[in-house]
DNA sequence: ATTGACGGCTAATGATTATTAGCCTATAAT
DNA sequence: ATTATAGGCTAATAATCATTAGCCGTCAAT
């Protein structure tokens, strides 16, 4: 029972390392602390173990979204007087996706296997844009109403992963990506009064 | 002699798409239009062909470097008085950096080959880093005097690459990413603005 | 007690693949 | 003219790998 998990946790991981071919099913086997040919008795083969960790990733972003208060109308249904604390939200959602994405281990290897596999089919190429490219980058777009400041909002953070994954010191990441967040929101303010003053 | 450089072309198209190992020896000698053994009479073998495509994409880069004006002492020299011009060519700087990145053949499929090999080994990602990720951003930072400026101006940059790659529409990115670089010029004037007035 | 399924193992198989051996042609240099 | 080299080819080799066949122990349910 246990098995059929761990399967899932360790091929992912060995597919963020190394690329989906380069992994061995023996290699896998190995992590999970059994010979190649048991893991028959779980998975029908290799590409089935990759498929399984894709659903298994859908399961679980699907879970992690329900206990993230996703702001949905924030922009668009009060404009005005609520914008101040819907921003505040959405950054703090914002802030809660990064470290999803680069604290909790499963997703931490899946976004690395998408990376390295992005460009090997239109399907794969879809869902690394889904998960980590267009995808949040249009939805931010979407709350905030604005391509340039989703784009200046989301941007960095997107570099942040990257860095994050190779620095020794993983807090000062967080550090910087608040920092990040703050100054964004001092930026967005400013261009907010601009607009509201040239409206007058 | 032509084609002791197509090999290399084509097999860091090929590398870029589907990673090293998912490469044959096969499928670059099919692509330059010979068999996989005459590959021998020009390279020791796939890993030198891996190397020598590391070593054309150092010379290119020299070459690339010699052609566009790196504004070297900018801020540090003249913080003051030669501030905004030198702002300009540094944001000048990065727009055809960013083009070199993503329209050069040769340099687009390295950068999507680098990007896939990353997680390989220590090497590997310390050339994903040295031209692509926290290189440029601690370059950048540099430059600035600043580590979230430079976030604020690179991080986008490094989205737009990914947002490039699958775009149809090319001339929409590259306009969206001049877009970037004109209001983070704005918010930066603005931040320089705040603190002299605060140095007061 | 027996049975059957679950999940492990070893051994075998067939395909793929990097690399080498050895051959042939054209062309440039002696 | 001859010769040597560069650069192509086919055929062979040895390794690696995904997958299958078939065996065995454990343990829960009958």
């Amino acid at each position: 029972m246990d098995t059929k998990q761990k399967i899932l946790t360790e091929a992912v991981k060995l597919f963020a390392q190394e690329g989906y071919e380069a992994v061995t099913v023996e290699m896998i086997a190995a992590a999970v602390g059994i010979k190649a040919p048991s893991l028959y008795k779980h998975y029908k083969g290799k590409q089935d173990i990759f498929a399984s960790v894709l659903k298994e990733m859908e399961r679980r972003d699907a879970e992690n979204a329900a206990n993230c208060a996703v702001p949905e109308e924030t922009i668009e249904a009060a404009p005005e007087t609520y914008a101040d604390v819907s921003i505040d939200a959405f950054l703090e959602f914002c802030k809660q996706m990064f470290r999803y994405w680069t604290e909790d281990d499963f997703a931490a290897a899946f976004r690395r296997m998408l990376t390295v596999e992005q460009y090997r089919s239109g399907e794969r190429n879809a869902l690394y844009h889904q998960y980590l490219g267009a995808g949040p980058l249009q939805y931010t777009a979407d709350v905030l109403g604005s391509k340039a400041q989703a784009l200046a909002l989301y941007g960095p953070m997107y570099l942040l992963y990257g860095v994050y994954d190779q620095a020794e010191d993983k807090a000062a990441v967080i550090a910087l990506l608040e920092a990040h967040l703050r100054s964004w929101q001092a930026q967005y303010n400013e261009e907010i009064d601009r607009e509201t003053k040239e409206a007058e």
